[in-house]
DNA sequence: TCCTAACAGTTAGGCTGCCTAAATATCAAG
DNA sequence: CTTGATATTTAGGCAGCCTAACTGTTAGGA
């Protein structure tokens, strides 16, 4: 009974998948060891862009504790990317806002990781990058099912 | 020239790549949160299955420095996983070879996160599945030129 | 009105995993 | 037998995450 066909294909495809997760892991340290931004602070700045955003919705999005989310936020606010201000409509609550300067150091490092991937990416065949484009939908929707 | 159609829809299809590399990464501490064995851990003790396998081997396998290697061994030997022994060709060298409790170690936490990811995998359509199937290998051909 | 439970965030302390630099030991070549 | 390269360990440090405990605010009764 531990041998249907179904379950071993599954279980082999389940391996090959950490096996990327794993190299992903990789590229995405690789990613963060040539910028001033890490990833972690990259995302928590995207949080603020509009508008100004709260630290537990921050924490949550990221999927990371609020005290994570608190310790990035306060190294942004002294590299002067964010600030911060107390909620008008509930003053327990805090709004995290990106200044000038953090929406321009948001686009840089954009603009920079995109075009270090798409480096990559254009070094692969056609069909090889159609092969990406199909499964990054699935990638998402395998986070989501993971989400909580 | 910063409108060139291929070059945009590159530069999309990194930012997309990206996103899932940062969902890859969400997956992966989750996978690591229910585990006895860290990620980092299973990685070494897999390479010390066969036989034994030397300390910058292992680094260089894995993509971290040699004391990073050496951390981990350290721990996977004090949990009875590992045992380090002199290289008889090289007495600089030390090899690395799992225990039978290493050997029994990753086969159960293989197991386990694969059938995790099974799990997750298993609640996709079969084109789904298949598009997850065909982009593996460009994943893999993708770490291989981020490498080094 | 006042008390209390729930909630938002910060602070404190701790862990893992990675890194660089420096120390130790061995090897290999001249 | 010296010297430079190589293999590993040790020491010290940093980022990012976590839990527990604390502060302040809100909201729902009694």
């Amino acid at each position: 009974m531990n041998t249907n066909p179904a379950d071993d294909a599954l279980l082999a495809l389940a391996q090959s998948f950490r096996e990327a997760l794993r190299q992903s892991v990789y590229v995405m340290r690789r990613l963060d060891s040539e910028e001033q931004l890490s990833s972690a602070q990259l995302g928590v700045l995207k949080m603020a862009l509009d508008g100004g955003a709260r630290v537990g919705g921050i924490a949550r999005n990221l999927g990371v504790k609020v005290p994570s989310a608190t310790e990035q936020i306060i190294k942004l606010e002294g590299a002067g990317l964010v600030k911060r201000e107390a909620d008008p409509d509930d003053s327990r609550a805090v709004r995290v806002a990106a200044t000038a300067a953090g929406r321009a150091a948001v686009e840089k490092a954009d603009r920079r990781r995109n075009e270090f991937i798409a480096g990559i990416l254009g070094a692969l065949s056609q069909s090889e990058r159609d092969a990406v484009q199909a499964a990054l939908p699935v990638f998402d929707k395998i986070n989501h099912s993971v989400q909580y």
